[in-house]
DNA sequence: CAAAAAAATGCAACCGGTTACAATTTTTTT
DNA sequence: AAAAAAATTGTAACCGGTTGCATTTTTTTG
C-alpha cells in the first residue's frame, strides 16, 4: 500500500513551507499563480489527495448535508433527490443521503449518525411513524440547520417546504364530485403525518362543500404496503352500497387497489371513478390510466437545497421563513372522467 | 451556540487524563468499570459527542463504506440496499451512497468523491454506460477493497456478486418456446452492460437449441426509459409478421410496451406471450399480470457487503474470491400462459 | 509481608490541514 | 534611491481523539 502523500511532502519536495501549500492547493489569491501551477502540478505528480478530516477538523465544519429521507423507492423522492443533488453539488457541498424505510427508530438512529457525522445541516421527510421532533432537539440546539420537505410538522414553526396537501384533496374530491359521484370513499394512511391529514381535511370539506355528508365508514386507513391496496378493495367490495369514486392518496396502492377491484368485476371508472395522488410513472401505465396530484419534485428538491445552503452561507436567514409552498396540479385521465 | 465538549472538558471535571477518557468513551478493557460509568455519564451530562475527524484522522480509517448505485428508483436496489444497511449496521459501519443516474461522468465524481471521503471499502453498481473500471483505479492501487454487484464488468477479475444472467435468459425464452411461441421479440438495452449482454445471450441460445433462428430484426436495443418502452411497441406493431413472443429484460419497460400494444389491440398473450426481468411491484399489477424473472436482492446486499466486511476485518481475504452467484428463478404469470 | 505480576492510569507524540501573525520579497511612491 | 505600501511566503499553534510506552495502583503469589 502506497503511502499517502501529504502538504508536508510537496513543501518538501518543492522547498516551501505547508502553509503556502496548503493555500496553493485551495487556490488562495494569497498565493502567486505561477507558485500555485508548481504546487498543483506537483500534487497530481505525487498523487496528493486532500484529507478530509484534518481539513474538517481544524475548520470545525463538514461541507457535507444530510439528507434524511422517508423512502427511497417513489419517483417522487428520487426527483426530489435529484434537484437537491443538483443544488448542493454546485454549491461545493456533498450530501449523506440515510432513509429510514418509514420506520422511526430508525429515522432517531440515522438522525444521531448524521449529527455524530457532524453535517453542517438537514434536511428531511418524516417518517409515516414519526410522531414528535425530538431526535431533531440535537441540531437545534448547535444552531444545526434542518429543513423539512413533503413529510413534515406542519404544527411547529421549523422551516419546511410543502404542497399544499388541503387543496389537493380538496380539488381531487370535488373533481370525482363534478363527475357525479355521490358517494366517494378514501383510502389513505395513518391521518398523524401531515400530508394525509391535510388530504383527508380537504376531502372531508369538498364534500360538506358540496352538500354530501361525510361518512367514516368510507374512509380507509393502512399502511403503505401491496397488501393493504389488496384488503382495502376487500373493504370496498363489501360496502352496501358500493361507492362510486375512489380517492387514493397514493397512485401505486391506488393501482394494487384498482386491479383487485377489476378482479371483481368493478368496472373503473363506470361503477366506481378513481383519483390517486404523486403522478408516479406507474400512474400511465395501468388500465384505465389514473388520474392523480402531480407536483414537482425536482423543483421541491432545489427549493429546500437552495433554502438551506443560502443559510450556511450567510446569504439569508432560513429561520425567518416558515413555509414555502410549491405548486400542485391535477391531472385528470380515464380512471375518472364519466362524463 | 454551545460550545462543543471535548475529552479534554471531560478529563478536566473528572481528574482524569484525557487517555483514560478516549479508552473509556469505547468501553476499553484497560478502564475499571466504575471508572467507565462515571466518563459515560459525564459524558451525557455535559452533551459530549464524539469527534468523527479527529478520530478518523488519527486512524486512518473511516469505518465508512461507499455505495455506488447507478438508480435508486427500482425495488431491486432498494432491497439490496437494505441488506447491505443491515450487515453494514451490525458491523458498526456506516455507509454513504451515491447514485449516478445511469450517468458515466457523474460515476465517476461520485468515485472520486468517495475517495477523497476516504471510505474503507466501495459496494458499486456499475451505470448503465460505463465502459472501463479506471475510475476505480485509484481504490485499486491503494487496497481499497471494491467489489460489485449485479451490473459488473465479468471479463474482470474482480470480486463481484451476479445472478446467472445467461441462465435467465435462456430460460425466460425457453418458456416462451414452450408455450408455442415461434417468432420472439426482445427488448432491451444496450449490451456493452453485462447483464443485458447475458440475457441476450442465453436468448439467443434458447432459440437456437430449439431449433428457432435468430434474427436480430425482432431485437430492439433502446435505453431504459418510458418512452422507450412506448417506441418499441411501435416496432413491434411494424414487424411483419408479428412476433408472437416478447422478452423484455426489464419489468416498468415490459409494462409500458404491454400498454401501447394494448392500445393497438394485440392481445397478452394470446397474440403475444411476454416475460419481464426483475419481478418489480409493478409486474403484479398490470394488466394481464407479468410473467418476469426473480431475483433476491436483499441477500445479494446481505452477501455483498459480508464479503467486504469480512475482508475489512481481515477474517478473510476478498480477493480470492472471484465470483459469486446468487439463485434467481422465473415466475410464471399470466402474461405468457398459452397452453 | 515482600516481591512479582497484573490492572489501571497518565504522558506526550501523532494524524494533516488551517490560519493568525510575523517575516520577507516585490512593487509603487516620493 | 530610499521609504512606504502591497504582495507573497513562512512559523507555529491549533483542531480533538488515539496509542506506544512509562508510571502508578491494585492484586496475586511465594
Amino acid at each position: 500500500m502506497s503511502k499517502e502523500i501529504t502538504i508536508y511532502d510537496l513543501a518538501r519536495a518543492l522547498n516551501m513551507s505547508s502553509a503556502t501549500i496548503s493555500r496553493g492547493l485551495r487556490n488562495s489569491s494569497l498565493v502567486k499563480d505561477r507558485t500555485i501551477k508548481k504546487i498543483v502540478e506537483k500534487a497530481e505528480e505525487l498523487g496528493y489527495r486532500h484529507n478530509t478530516f484534518a481539513s474538517s477538523l481544524r475548520k470545525q465544519k463538514s461541507h457535507t448535508i444530510g439528507v434524511l429521507l422517508h423512502e427511497l423507492n417513489s419517483n417522487f423522492i428520487t426527483s426530489v433527490l435529484a434537484g437537491i443533488e443538483k443544488i448542493t453539488t454546485d454549491a461545493g457541498y456533498d450530501i449523506i443521503i440515510a432513509h429510514s424505510g418509514e420506520d422511526y427508530h430508525k429515522e432517531v438512529a440515522n438522525a444521531m449518525n448524521l449529527f455524530h457525522k457532524r453535517v453542517d445541516g438537514i434536511i428531511a421527510s418524516l417518517s409515516f411513524t414519526t410522531k414528535n421532533l425530538d431526535h431533531f432537539k440535537m441540531f437545534f440546539e448547535k444552531n444545526i440547520p434542518v429543513i423539512f420537505f413533503d413529510r413534515v410538522d406542519e404544527d411547529n414553526d421549523k422551516t419546511h417546504v410543502i404542497i399544499d396537501n388541503y387543496k389537493c384533496g380538496l380539488i381531487a374530491t370535488s373533481h370525482l364530485i363534478e363527475q357525479g359521484c355521490k358517494r366517494i370513499a378514501m383510502l389513505t394512511t395513518s391521518l398523524q403525518r401531515n400530508v394525509y391529514a391535510e388530504r383527508h381535511r380537504g376531502y372531508k370539506d369538498a364534500l360538506t362543500k358540496a352538500g354530501l355528508s361525510y361518512d367514516k365508514n368510507l374512509v380507509m386507513l393502512k399502511d403503505l404496503s401491496e397488501e393493504s391496496g389488496r384488503t382495502a378493495a376487500q373493504e370496498i367490495l363489501r360496502m352496501n352500497p358500493l361507492p362510486d369514486g375512489l380517492f387514493v392518496t397514493n397512485d401505486f396502492i391506488a393501482a394494487v387497489c384498482m386491479h383487485e377491484l377489476k378482479q371483481h368485476n368493478i368496472r373503473i371508472p363506470e361503477d366506481i371513478a378513481v383519483v390517486g395522488f404523486n403522478n408516479d410513472a406507474i400512474s400511465k401505465i395501468i388500465e384505465p390510466q389514473l388520474s392523480t396530484i402531480n407536483y414537482p419534485g425536482n423543483e421541491m428538491g432545489e427549493i429546500t437545497a437552495q433554502s438551506i445552503i443560502a443559510h450556511l452561507k450567510g446569504h439569508s436567514n432560513m429561520n425567518l421563513t416558515n413555509r414555502i409552498v410549491v405548486k400542485s396540479e391535477l391531472i385528470i385521465r380515464k380512471s375518472s372522467i364519466r362524463k
